[in-house]
DNA sequence: AGTGTATCCTGCAGGC
DNA sequence: TGCCTGCAGGATACAC
C-alpha cells in the first residue's frame, strides 16, 4: 500500500506536529505489530523526545533524542495519525494498534486495519544494519542511470519483480512499478539483465518522475491510504495502467492487460510495452 | 538464483 | 438480505 510517495507525504505531514514532542506513555493495543515484546519496547521509547522525522524506503522513522529510531513499516493499510487531543466519536481511528501519548497532551496513533505493518525501536547500530539492507533511494541526486543499468545486469528476474525488491531499489511498490514501466515502454516480464542502456536511462527517469510527481500529488489513494492529516492522495487520477485492467490505454487505446507475477497483479499496455522476450 | 505458494489480517465488491 | 469468492499500496519463509 503505502509506497515511497505515501510514506514521504506522511513524514512531511508529521514533522510539524510531532517533532519536539516528549513521549510519556505508550499503549500497545495490538502487540502483533511489534517485533519484540511490549515489555522490551515500551521502556526504550518512554521518556524520549522525538528529534526528527525521516523516511527510508517505505518506512517512517521517528528519531529519538538518545539516537534510537522508531521505524514504522506501514504495510498495506498502516496510517500515522497525530491528534492535538485524544480523538473521540467519529474521528477516532478505526483500528488503533499503537498509541504514543505526549507530554503536551497530544497523541500519535499508528492505525492499521490489516496489521501487516510493524513498529520497532532500534538503536543506532541496529538501525544502521537495517538501513544497509535497503537498496539505493531512487530520488537521491546521487542515484544515476548507470547505477541502475549495472544493478540490472546482475539479475535475470522479471523487471517488475526486480523493482519491487527493496534491496535492489528502495521504496518502489506495485503501483509505481507499473507506472514507471509503462512510461518507459518496458514490458513487466522483461528480464532485468536484458534491459539495454537506452531503456535503463528511460526507466531511471520514469521511476524518478513518477515518484516525485506522486509526492507532489500527495500520494495515491486507492482505498485505504491517508496522509498524516487524514486526507487522501490525488495521484490516482494520473495512473496510466495500475488497476485499469480492461480499460483503454490512455496513449494508444489498446486494452490494458493484467497478468499475475509473483502472486501480484502486473498491469501493462501490450502495445506501448511490447514483447517480454 | 528465482519463482510459485502460503502466511500474516480485515474489508469490500461482485456474483448468485 | 446473505453467502461465497476474489482481490488489495507489503514482506517473509518455504519447497522446488
Amino acid at each position: 500500500m503505502p509506497e515511497l510517495p505515501e510514506a514521504e507525504t506522511i513524514v512531511r505531514g508529521l514533522r510539524d506536529t510531532v517533532v519536539g514532542e516528549k513521549i510519556v506513555r505508550v499503549e500497545v493495543l495490538r502487540p502483533d505489530v511489534l517485533r519484540e515484546s511490549k515489555r522490551r519496547f515500551a521502556p526504550k521509547v518512554r521518556g524520549r523526545t522525538i528529534s526528527s522525522v525521516e523516511r527510508r524506503a517505505k518506512n517512517v522513522l521517528l528519531r529519538l533524542d538518545d539516537g534510537a529510531t522508531i521505524a514504522v513499516n506501514l504495510g498495506m493499510t498502516g496510517r500515522m495519525l497525530p491528534f492535538k487531543h485524544p480523538p473521540r466519536g467519529a474521528s477516532r481511528p478505526g483500528h488503533p494498534a499503537v498509541r504514543f501519548r505526549f507530554a503536551s497532551g497530544s497523541v500519535l496513533v499508528f492505525d492499521d486495519t490489516r496489521r501487516f505493518g510493524t513498529v520497532e525501536c532500534l538503536d543506532s547500530t541496529e538501525w544502521a544494519v537495517r538501513s544497509a539492507r535497503f537498496g539505493p533511494e531512487p530520488l537521491d541526486p546521487s542515484y544515476r542511470a548507470e547505477d541502475l543499468l549495472h544493478a540490472l545486469g546482475t539479475s535475470r528476474s522479471p523487471i517488475r519483480s526486480w523493482l519491487l525488491d527493496q534491496k535492489r531499489i528502495a521504496g518502489v511498490g506495485n503501483i509505481y512499478a507499473a507506472e514507471a514501466l509503462f512510461l518507459s515502454g518496458i514490458h513487466p516480464l522483461r528480464p532485468a539483465n536484458r534491459i539495454g542502456e537506452d531503456e535503463a536511462i528511460a526507466l531511471h527517469a520514469s521511476v524518478r518522475s513518477v515518484l516525485s510527481e506522486a509526492i507532489e500529488a500527495g500520494g495515491t489513494t486507492i482505498r485505504d491510504y491517508r496522509n498524516a492529516q487524514g486526507g487522501k492522495g490525488e495521484y490516482a487520477r494520473q495512473l496510466f495502467v495500475y488497476g485499469r485492467n480492461g480499460e483503454p490505454c490512455l496513449r494508444c487505446g489498446s486494452e490494458i492487460e493484467r497478468v499475475v507475477l509473483s502472486n501480484r497483479s502486473a498491469f501493462f499496455c501490450p502495445d506501448c510495452q511490447p514483447g517480454s522476450d
